[in-house]
RNA sequence: GGGCGCGUAGCUCAAUUGGCAGAGCAACUGACUCUUAAUCAGUAGGUUGAAGGUUCGAUUCCUUCCGCGCUCACCA
């Protein structure tokens, strides 16, 4: 028998003493009358004296999470909340019954007990008990009360054990909840309305990426999981909701790193009448509002650096190239060189001479090859918070083009911070006639090799003929706005449950249902 | 997918050049009515991720596989 079955054999016997005692192994509530909390936020400087006269009556209830038995008195620290309340246990309180089921407590049980507030000679808030109630067993034995779960692995399979043991951990998930709730305030106060849009797609549109594939049987068609929902909310655009948004998942079947995750959650938001640069200012105030929000400052860590989430920079994608131009690679470009597709590849030639490693394939378009030099010269430079506007139209078939540059320009912009992308906006393409040739220089692409293409979406052309009015469009990527807002340096982190290959314990299950 | 690293008791970690597989916590028994990583005395707990190879002898060296982490590529 392994050590985690024989504590288990031996902890279902204390369970049935427990139950000996007159107490239910699994009762159905406890009326607390306080939340751990709570207590220890309006007691904690509260001075002994005080608590004595009136007494501070209370219940709480919580997991016990530290035991110090001494013969017939003990210790035990209670956890709710993720904060530590310590209780005392007296046999004189307890009573003869009580502190035989204290002795049968384990760490991980689950009490709730009935006492008053007093401070212990090294003046810690302790509640004094005289009565136990026994809520529920932990049958298995928790991590080590020191290191706590250090496995990343564990932590993240068995999540329940990583919150129990690492409260930093439900502070992480704590905050998330608050960036989405900040979210969703900034958008509903300003007449926004909160969409849901189909997750399962005929068509996976709206995004570069490759799309999970899954199968309706009764219809017995083959559906897509969304990689965006981003032509779902334009349709409803077209169809009058002038300001709407969505938070939800997407799916994307991509490599997994420390910045992405299969499945990842997006906001994506319309505004009707607005353009880009209307929401380069909107994602400014918002995203300066969500720090506040979330952490009471602007100013959060991450990687040892400070992020300065009250002030951006603006720059062109040229502007930034051109600002972070190894030297090694010869003089700076000049603006107008963009525009010229030889003067464009000398730009490559020079950079991968001076060893920047960047993928080039002379067939793809001017457009293609200045969006990889971005990426390999500029991007990793941008920690302050940064509107990197203006995108080569090749690689951007849903955006406007920009309005004094329109043949190889569009009006869109990228947020980064801290050297990773967090939103993806533009003045929308509206002009079903241009939106149909840009799908067809797609297809052309997609014919070429490259997966990530985007499809024709018929029933999104004729949306768009019904007449879309000029609209802004953003999406914003929640998972790493929390990295970035908590200084969690993994993606996993931020998710409860991230993808993870099946563990031996399933792989068995797998097995054994195979030979069925 | 490529490169680097890791996998030893439930948890956190040791183990000299290849030479009897250990500690702390958790668990069990006992003592202890203000402890706080409680203390003290004792007990139990191992297919060293898996399979194979080299060797008198493998946790240690080699091969393959599995899982995880970091990193590069792709992506947001």
């Amino acid at each position: 028998m392994s050590l985690d079955q024989k504590i288990y054999e031996q902890r279902k016997d204390k369970l049935k003493q427990i139950e000996a005692l007159g107490q239910p192994a699994y009762p159905y509530k406890y009326d607390a009358t306080h939340f751990i909390p709570d207590v220890l936020a309006k007691y904690s400087e509260t001075p002994a004296e005080q608590l004595e006269n009136p007494r501070v009556e209370m219940r709480v209830a919580g997991r016990i999470m530290a035991v110090r038995l001494m013969g017939k008195a003990g210790f035990c620290h209670l956890q709710q909340g993720g904060k530590r309340l310590q209780i005392y246990v007296k046999k004189d309180a307890v009573g003869e019954k009580g502190f035989e089921l204290f002795r049968l407590l384990d760490i991980g049980d689950h009490i709730g007990v009935r006492g008053y507030l007093f401070r212990t000679r090294t003046n810690e808030l302790t509640v004094h008990v005289d009565e136990i109630t026994f809520l529920a067993k932990d049958l298995l034995p928790l991590p080590e009360k020191w290191h706590g779960l250090q496995d990343v692995e564990l932590r993240y399979r068995q999540r329940y054990v990583d919150m129990t043991m690492n409260p930093e951990v439900r502070e992480v998930f704590v905050k998330r909840a608050k960036i989405v709730q900040s979210i969703r305030r900034y958008f509903d106060e300003r007449n926004f309305v909160e969409v849901e849009t189909p997750m399962m797609q005929p068509l996976a549109g709206g995004a570069a990426a490759r799309p999970f594939v899954t199968h309706h049987n009764t219809l017995d068609m083959d559906l897509y999981l969304r990689i965006a929902p981003e032509l779902y909310l334009k349709r409803l655009v077209v169809g009058g909701l002038e300001r709407v948004y969505e938070i939800n998942r997407n799916f994307r079947n991509e490599g997994i790193s420390t910045h992405h995750n299969p499945e990842f959650t997006m906001l994506e938001f319309y505004q009707a009448y607005a353009d880009y640069h209307d929401l380069m200012t909107l994602s400014e105030e918002l995203l300066k509002q969500v720090a506040l929000d979330v952490n009471g400052t602007t100013i959060s860590m991450f990687e040892g650096r400070e992020i300065e989430w009250g002030k951006f920079q603006r720059l062109s994608m040229r502007e930034a190239i051109t600002k972070y131009w190894p030297e090694e690679a010869g003089a700076k470009p000049e603006m107008a060189e963009f525009s010229d597709r030889a003067k464009v590849e000398d730009m490559v030639r020079r950079l991968q001479n001076a060893k920047v490693s960047m993928p080039y394939d002379p067939k793809e378009p001017t457009g293609r090859a200045i969006a990889d030099m971005f990426e390999a010269v500029a991007e990793e430079h941008l920690w302050e918070p940064t509107i990197l506007y203006d995108f080569p139209l090749a690689i951007s078939p849903l955006s406007k083009n920009k309005r004094d540059e329109p043949e190889e320009w569009v009006e869109r912009f990228e947020i980064y911070v801290a050297g990773m992308e967090i939103g993806n906006a533009f003045s929308e393409l509206n002009d079903p006639e241009e939106q149909r040739r840009r799908f067809e220089q797609q297809l052309s692409e997609r014919a070429r090799g490259d997966e990530e293409a985007h499809q024709m979406d018929e029933d999104y052309i004729r949306a768009l003929s019904y007449g879309m009015p000029p609209t802004g469009g953003e999406g914003i990527g929640i998972d790493r706005v929390t990295m970035l807002l908590t200084g969690s340096p993994s993606i996993r982190d931020v998710i409860l449950f991230p993808l993870l290959r099946p563990g031996k314990h399933e792989e068995e299950e797998e097995g054994a249902e195979e030979q069925q």
